[in-house]
DNA sequence: AGTAAATTGTATTCAACATACAAAAAATTG
DNA sequence: CAATTTTTTGTATGTTGAATACAATTTACT
């Protein structure tokens, strides 16, 4: 039995003199080295510099990183059990490679969690949220209409995450970030090419309807299919480049 | 300042010369120690051995596992990123406490994707497949009259696993695999409690009817609805022995 | 092949940080 | 004004964070 006290008492040092906060360039320096790597190296991953199958040799990315292979490697196992690296053993981790049949299961998957998310968004979203999303709706059409691609993708991932927070429910929201890391490079391959702005435009416009008519299974249905459409997208660049880099 | 090469100290590893493979069961000398002790870890919290809360002291569990703190820490990190444990910036890492809406949104999220699993199994689970299915259905009702609880639960895991094969779609699968590891824990606590079998095992029933069937939706439905008992049911006997120990 | 180089796996070491305990200074009260 | 309480400060200790050293394995080279 740990028996603990049950009047908590102030006790210790009250504070440290506070350094001075290293004002100003520094935002978080309570984040640790693993995790600063680990948000690098996902970002190399999703931009594609670092491509799907490349080799994560440790000491070359602690030499980029100017940090040691302890924190890196901490870092590979994160990324690793988000699936967006491969470990073997004995050999050099590696860049989850993203072929035909892993893309379409990743868009499969994330449109129907969407598809989730969206029929329960329809149950619950407030009044308040829903206007946001209107206003959201709009703000992203006027992006459309000025060609302003970045704010355009910046709005449409907004509105999806607004839709899977409208869900209530935390752990549908860890499962999309959790595919979403992957999809997102998925994703930017197609940043510039595919311009199916139009039709993604309406069927946003008609889930947003969906939602506000209190739709679960429409709303649901029609997010569904409009990010498996994002995925055939995907899919077929993905099939016209294939014919260049691949590594089995 | 790293110069100090007077005396030759030991450095590497001099205390465990042939580990041999330390405590009894092993099973894949070809996995890492950090994949090792991360299988361990999880199962000491799925069993709670280590409970919701419960602080991970490196050096201790070091001493439980036999290795040192490197592969530890990795362990960790990884279970870290699957959600099992929380980290926190240069404190203890804390098992993930099981509150009651964390257990409510697992249990929703986990039937969701059962009921997805489901619904695309009904259209691409094979006659052989289904045949299978129905073999571990009776399986599992054999060994619920004859009151085996471990190969109950062991046939019953089988086949959700088998209905999440059925969906074709490996992200899924590996969704599915994340949320169930959760899901175990807190399915741990009503082992043997809950006496909700009659009713499970006609579930199962009408589930398997649905799928051979090809019936998307009502299979779909009803997994979701089956998983979603079991978590209200976990539920009910968190809130109960929540009286007794708790941590704010 | 066989050997050497490179790379990963693991252990240990050192440093940074946070907490707990103890002591001293300040404030309050008889 | 002395005694006690409260607040602050100092120090010790344990724990995590990160880097380096060594061992084992794989890959490259001839």
């Amino acid at each position: 039995m740990t028996e603990q006290s049950d009047i908590p008492r102030k006790r210790g040092r009250p504070r440290k003199p506070r350094p001075a906060d290293a004002a100003g360039t520094e935002r978080l320096p309570r984040a640790g080295l693993h995790e600063r790597a680990a948000r690098q190296l996902r970002s190399m991953i999703v931009t594609g510099k670092l491509p799907g199958g490349a080799p994560i040799v440790e000491a070359e990315l602690c030499e980029v990183l100017g940090i040691s292979r302890t924190p890196l490697r901490e870092a590979v196992k994160m990324l690793a059990a988000q699936g967006l690296v491969e470990l073997r053993p004995n050999r050099s981790a590696r860049v989850a490679p993203m072929d035909a049949s892993h893309v379409t299961d990743l868009f499969e998957a994330l449109g129907n969690v969407e598809r989730i998310a969206a029929e329960y968004a329809a149950l619950r979203l407030t009044a308040t949220e829903l206007s946001s999303l209107r206003q959201m709706q709009e703000t992203m059409e006027r992006y459309y209409g000025e060609g302003d691609l970045a704010a355009y993708f910046a709005v449409n991932q907004a509105i999806h995450s607004a839709i899977l927070a409208g869900a209530r429910n935390a752990t549908l929201v860890e499962m999309h970030r959790w595919l979403f890391a992957r999809a997102e490079r998925a994703r930017y391959f197609a940043l510039g090419r595919h311009a199916r702005w139009v039709e993604s435009i309406q069927e946003h416009r008609d889930i947003l309807a969906a939602l506000e008519a209190r739709e679960p299974e429409t709303a649901g249905r029609l997010l569904a299919a409009h990010v498996m459409h994002t995925g055939t997208g995907v899919l077929a660049l993905l099939a016209a480049s294939a014919v260049a880099g691949d590594a089995a």
